[in-house]
DNA sequence: GTAGGGTTAG
């Protein structure tokens, strides 16, 4: 049998008929097994030989058959016909069409009405529209199908248009005519046009009908309307399953998931029962709450309905679990669909790339090219973010050149991401580039490159930009903000920074977390410590784990210690479980030589059952990343790498360099607290850099955590003694070493 | 012949 189908058809039949994951094969015993029912029961219809050939041609559904009425009441729905073969849909419709001529059938309204019918369902929608306008007089019934025809097709403008034409031709519309013009309005985003239509369900006296209220519900929804949504679902007395579906996802999809959870749990109050797209619309809505308790007990719920084989529930499952952060779970889910989604992929890529799972973001967006699945602008702008996190600056040019000759390479979202991941993969040059060439910059794009020059401590630059986006007509928002004092801080511009804090209020911005944690960063760099200290307890808002952390870092690096004890406190109280806090305080204590406190922040450690973040640097060679941990002695060039380490030390020593032990978190005597400095992870990755490329080459370094005090002194030195370039990505933000000096200027 | 859902950059 030719095969030529359409796979969201086959889906919506698969689910008709049996189990949804092994849909495929039944489908075709399915339509194996009915075909021969047709030349018999085919015999004892008295109805003209064109509608025989009709149902031949054009149906496998065995169900209306054994019907009395069946000339009057046969289907044919979309999803039973979908298994003709494509090029003969054409002859077969001009037979049929030739056959009502011939019989003088040509004005039978019932019958053109189901050829337009049977046109739209096979796609011939152009042949459909030559056979409406054909059609000396149409009625309701002929209009609302080829408007039909249109809407199925997406075709939104083609369904406006019809809509206008049929009421000049005077044509009075009918309840089933504004479903589709509303999905038509919601599909175009063209409130002013809903608006209209809605004046014209008032006049017509379709208030009170249930699938026009639905669907106009659906399109204030659509159309970011949600306030009129919810004035149309409070004005209905009839409300389906529909109804509530509509006004649940309507909430979700502008933003508002605790409303849509409230009106949920009202829905269930009225012992209204969700079916499975009232559960999926549910599910997004904890979903974008990332309350993977609440989506865990509507996972109980679809259990308990049967609906777990559902394909779109088994999407939606995978997509909450991804974004909670339960990626393995999600990949459990992702693993029982055995066909193709391009919804699902994404799921699972972006959930990958939002909880740091990288690579495997990475690879399963390789796996779908490789596949040649086919991808969309949140498929490549997920791998993209993926991109960013890796931090390989030869997959980000592998990404950039795949975009370049994809239909993308104008996405202004695509592009915007593109800016960001080479800012986050060492390169401002190529992230300018991709700015430089994307027309009709918005705010989102302007800020990405502004906080990429923040990352990197240029400062100057954001500046400039920033200016430069105010002269273009660009007003800035709270990220822009964040960007410019992220950028004055990395790159020591005090009194700018704090400038343009005050300058936030001129654009009516509340200053967020992130951006009082910057100011307490900026008074900190300049030592201003006790300021800090003020600023912070005059902030109107209840300062959080950001601001403290800015204060404790800067009593770090001033040593002074009982404020930090104090910052200390705020960040055990909040966030009790992050060893990065526990860490800095040790690190504070160790710095004035308090050996005693030190091991008291071991003792408080151990008894939350935590333990220091393992260190690792990862530096790319040839495109590839080589991961070394402190002390790894495990790559295959060790030896080289200790015979490098040696001479680089030698040559640190005679350079004056004197090694900085108060970065080692235990007590440890001084040898030996000198031999695993030089064993960190970022020293590793430097001497398998300089063995591994030749002179002058620029070494990318990778870290996971921030960088310590002796590692950055030495990498200064180093770059130096070596004359490279040496770039460091810690956990915070860019080092560009170079000649003896690193651009942070020595405050991170 | 009609209505509702799932993936989304900084």
């Amino acid at each position: 049998m030719a095969m030529i189908m359409n796979k969201c058809t086959s889906v919506k039949l698969a689910r008709k008929l049996s189990h949804p994951c092994c849909f495929s094969s039944d489908l075709f015993s399915l339509t194996a097994n009915i075909r021969p029912l047709y030349p018999s029961t085919a015999k004892s219809f008295e109805f003209p030989a064109l509608l025989l050939t009709f149902l031949n041609h054009y149906s496998v559904s065995p169900f209306h058959l054994n019907n009395a009425n069946v000339h009057f009441t046969f289907d044919f729905n979309s999803f039973y016909v979908s298994f003709i073969d494509n090029s003969t849909h054409k002859t077969h419709l001009n037979q049929i069409h030739a056959h009502l001529l011939a019989s003088g059938l040509q004005d039978c309204g019932f019958l053109i009405t189901k050829l337009i019918n049977v046109s739209c369902n096979l796609g011939e929608i152009r042949y459909a529209r030559k056979v409406f306008d054909e059609f000396p007089d149409p009625d309701v019934f002929l209009w609302n199908a080829i408007i039909r025809g249109y809407s199925m097709h997406n075709m939104f403008g083609d369904v406006i248009e019809m809509y206008s034409m049929m009421q000049m031709a005077g044509v009075s519309l009918d309840c089933f005519t504004f479903p589709y013009v509303l999905k038509a309005c919601s599909g175009l985003l063209a409130l002013e046009m809903g608006w209209r239509v809605h004046g014209q369900i008032f006049r017509h006296g379709f208030e009170l009908d249930v699938f026009v209220q639905n669907s106009l519900v659906a399109m204030y929804a659509k159309c970011s309307q949600i306030r009129h949504a919810r004035m149309v679902f409070d004005g209905l007395y009839d409300r389906t399953i529909v109804t509530w579906t509509s006004i649940i996802s309507g909430y979700a999809q502008n933003g508002e998931p605790i409303e849509a959870l409230r009106i949920f749990s009202q829905m269930r109050q009225s012992n209204v029962k969700p079916d499975w797209i009232a559960l999926v619309s549910v599910l997004r809505a904890f979903t974008d709450v990332e309350d993977l308790e609440q989506g865990k007990s509507v996972h109980g719920c679809v259990i308990k309905m049967g609906l777990e084989y559902e394909p779109d529930l088994l999407i939606s499952l995978t997509a909450m679990y991804a974004k909670c952060g339960q990626v393995t779970v999600a990949r459990s889910f992702f693993n029982q669909m055995k066909l193709p989604n391009l919804i699902l992929w994404n799921a699972m890529i972006s959930g990958y790339a939002k909880n740091g799972y990288a690579e495997e973001a990475v690879g399963l967006f390789c796996e779908m090219i490789g596949k040649n699945l086919s991808v969309d602008s949140i498929t490549v702008r997920s791998a993209i973010l993926a991109c960013a996190q890796v931090g390989s600056l030869e997959l980000a040019r592998w990404m950039d050149d795949y975009i370049m000759r994809s239909e993308y390479r104008d996405d202004v979202f695509v592009n915007t991401a593109l800016i960001d991941m080479y800012a986050k993969c060492g390169s401002l040059d190529f992230a300018r580039i991709i700015f430089d060439r994307t027309l009709q910059k918005d705010v989102v794009v302007w800020s990405a490159m502004i906080v990429g020059y923040g990352l990197h401590g240029r400062g100057r630059e954001a500046i400039d930009l920033y200016h430069a986006m105010k002269q273009s007509g660009v007003c800035p928002n709270d990220v822009t903000f964040v960007g410019l004092l992220m950028a004055c801080n990395h790159s020591g511009l005090i009194e700018e920074g704090w400038e343009l804090f005050h300058r936030m209020k001129d654009y009516d911005i509340e200053p967020r977390h992130q951006h009082y944690a910057c100011v307490v960063d900026l008074l900190g760099r300049a030592g201003c410590l006790s300021q800090a200290y003020d600023f912070i307890m005059n902030m109107p808002i209840e300062p959080g784990v950001s601001v403290w952390g800015a204060l404790l870092s800067a009593c770090k690096i001033y040593r002074h210690v009982t404020l930090g004890e104090y910052a200390a406190e705020q960040l055990f109280s909040l966030d009790p479980y992050n060893t990065g806090h526990y860490v800095q305080l040790s690190n504070l204590y160790a710095s004035v030589r308090l050996w005693d406190c030190v091991a008291k922040v071991r003792v408080l450690m151990k008894e939350k059952g935590l333990s220091k973040d393992l260190g690792y640097s990862l530096i790319e060679v040839n495109g590839k990343l080589q991961a070394f941990r402190v002390g790894d002695k495990s790559h295959p060039r060790y030896k080289e790498i200790s015979v490098e380490l040696e001479r680089l030390e030698k040559r640190l020593m005679e350079a004056g360099f004197v090694p900085h032990t108060d970065s080692v978190f235990h007590d440890l005597n001084y040898e030996e607290t000198e031999e695993i400095l030089c064993n960190h992870s970022e020293r590793l990755a430097i001497a398998y850099g300089l063995i591994s490329t030749p002179p002058g080459t620029t070494l990318r370094i990778i870290k996971n955590l921030r960088a310590c005090v002796n590692c950055h002194s030495a990498t200064k030195f180093i770059s130096k003694l070596v004359s490279r370039e040496i770039v460091v990505r810690d956990a915070n933000r860019f080092h560009h070493f170079k000649d003896g000096v690193c651009s942070c200027g020595d405050y991170w």
